[in-house]
This record gives C-alpha cells, sequence and structure tokens, in this order.
DNA sequence: GTGAGTGCAAACGATTTGCACGGTG
DNA sequence: CACCGTGCAAATCGTTTGCACTCAC
C-alpha cells in the first residue's frame, strides 16, 4: 500500500486526507492482521513519524466509520483494528491471546451464515466470537506435560 | 433464590461459600439479566450489605471460573454477568445500549447452532453478538420524525 | 477563509494489584 | 490452624475530552 493508494482510498470514502489518517491506514495495511491502537501507534512510529495517542484513536474512528477498517470484538482488552475484508468469524485463544481468522461459510459457501432475528429490532450486524486454544499452544502445552 | 440455595450452588460448585460471594450470587439472582459490576454492587449496597469493589469484581470472577455464571460479550464498556443457562446470543442496541437475548436454536431445536472448526485448534465457546437498533428506539425514532 | 482535524495533557471508567487482616473448611 | 478470600487504596490500562492551534478543502 503506496501512500497515493492511501491517500485514494481515504478520499474515496469520503474522508479529508490528513497525515494521521494516510500513517494509521498504511500501517494496518503494512502490519495485516488485527492491530490494537498501540502497535498502530508504535508502527507509525518506528516508520519516524510521531502520532499523539489521541489522533491514532481519531484515525482509527473515523476509518471505521468510513468502513475503510472493522473492529475485531475480541472481548476484554484493547479493541482490534483491521482493513475491510471479506465476511469472517474470530477465533481468540485463551492462552496467548492471538485472534486467527475463521472463514464466515454457510450451506458451503462464503456469506452471512447466522440468521437470526430479533422481533421488532434491526438487526445490521452479527459478530462470532470463538475462544479457546490455538495450535501453537496445545502444542506447548504437550511438550510441557512429557517433559513432566 | 434464598441464602441457603446460593450457599449450596456456590458448595455444589466447589467454591468456598463466603459473604461476598453470597450476595453477589444473591444479587444476579434478584436482578436477572445481564449486569455490570456496578449494578451488582449497588443491588448488594441497597440490601444494606457492604461489598468493596474489588470483593465485588473477585466474586463475580469466582463465580464465572466455577461456571456458575457466564459473561455478555457485549463490546466496548462495562463487562456484564449473567446466572448461567440454556445456551443462547445477545442482541445489543446500539442507541440505548440495552441487551436482549436471543434464542439459540438450530435446525429447529434448541443448542449450539454453529460448527465452525478451526484447525489444530480446539475451540471451547463460541459467542455470537447481534447489532442493531431495538423496538423501542425504533418506535422513539419514528415518533421524532412524525414529530418533526 | 472556515471548519474539520490535530496535539497535548489531563480526566475518565473499568478493572487489577499489593498487602495486612479475617473467616472458612 | 492453614490458607483462601477479603478490604482498602493506589496503580494500571485503554480510551476520551477540553481547548488552542493548523491544515485540507
Amino acid at each position: 500500500m503506496d501512500a497515493a493508494g492511501a491517500a485514494r482510498a481515504l478520499r474515496e470514502a469520503g474522508l479529508r486526507v490528513t497525515q494521521p489518517r494516510l500513517r494509521v491506514y498504511e500501517a494496518l495495511a503494512r502490519l495485516g492482521g488485527h492491530r490494537t491502537a498501540d502497535e498502530v501507534a508504535d508502527a507509525v512510529a518506528s516508520a519516524g513519524h510521531h502520532l499523539s495517542r489521541a489522533s491514532v484513536y481519531n484515525a482509527l474512528d473515523a476509518l471505521r466509520d468510513a468502513r475503510l477498517t472493522m473492529v475485531a470484538d475480541t472481548g476484554p482488552g484493547p479493541t482490534r483494528h483491521e482493513l475491510a475484508r471479506a465476511w469472517h468469524h474470530h477465533f481468540v485463544c485463551r492462552t496467548c491471546g492471538d485472534v486467527i481468522d475463521v472463514p464466515c461459510r454457510a450451506d458451503g459457501r462464503e456469506g452471512p451464515c447466522l440468521h437470526l432475528e430479533v422481533p421488532g429490532a434491526v438487526v445490521d450486524q452479527a459478530q462470532v466470537v470463538l475462544r479457546g486454544t490455538c495450535a501453537r499452544c496445545l502444542g506447548r502445552r504437550a511438550r510441557a506435560a512429557a517433559a513432566r
């Protein structure tokens, strides 16, 4: 993601193109995955730029409102942001906290896999969070048990 | 929920029976629904008892670990606790913040409605959070629009 | 030029922690 | 009677806010 591409994306989303937004967007694109505000701030800082904490939050909010990014509902702890992309769920490892994408597929094809209705209400979003132990932590635990 | 029943529930769950845990458990049972730590603390206080904030959190953690209660993953804001019961999802109103239970039914019967696998990992829980606007807020909005 | 966006620091809400004390099993 | 659990206050973490300044449009 070059700067020009980021600027175009922001403009097309109807956002004013400012340095903080560009830097935050680029950082998210470069890092990939699900990132906390702090991780984004660090990435921007290590790229040689400075951003106040408030501006990082501001930019992340603006990007989210413009649907350029989404927040991953990963429970307690810092909010995690990611670039908008095909719908998917999240698996959160209870041991290491890692967040892993889980494709959303129902009836064998990708797409909204839940069709829950709430009487009288309008549902505009459904998030699924899976919790458990990831492969890496399972292996580590097995190795620790074997060594004992 | 009388005190004796609460004490029995705690003992059966393998927990030491202490005043804070009893009070918190009773408060959750009396209040019903999805409650924040503060709501629980207030309920205990208005029942004429005193509990330090830390003890409320401690008791809620102990109850959760013992599976007597569950936390409703309702996104940002205070964590909400409820007595353990049949599996269900949660609808969170974006306008008023209310949390509404949504029965979990798949294939026409109640039960886990998702069967998502994460390669190599063990999934022990799947939470679904729906977001949108509740019936009450929809009505209020419609009325406001009509009055304009 | 004008208003949206920024930076800073301080406020904030929710939760956690350290440590001495008290009650449970 | 040993230890888990409690109470208190202060610390911490993530996020928001107030206000003066600046920059994109």
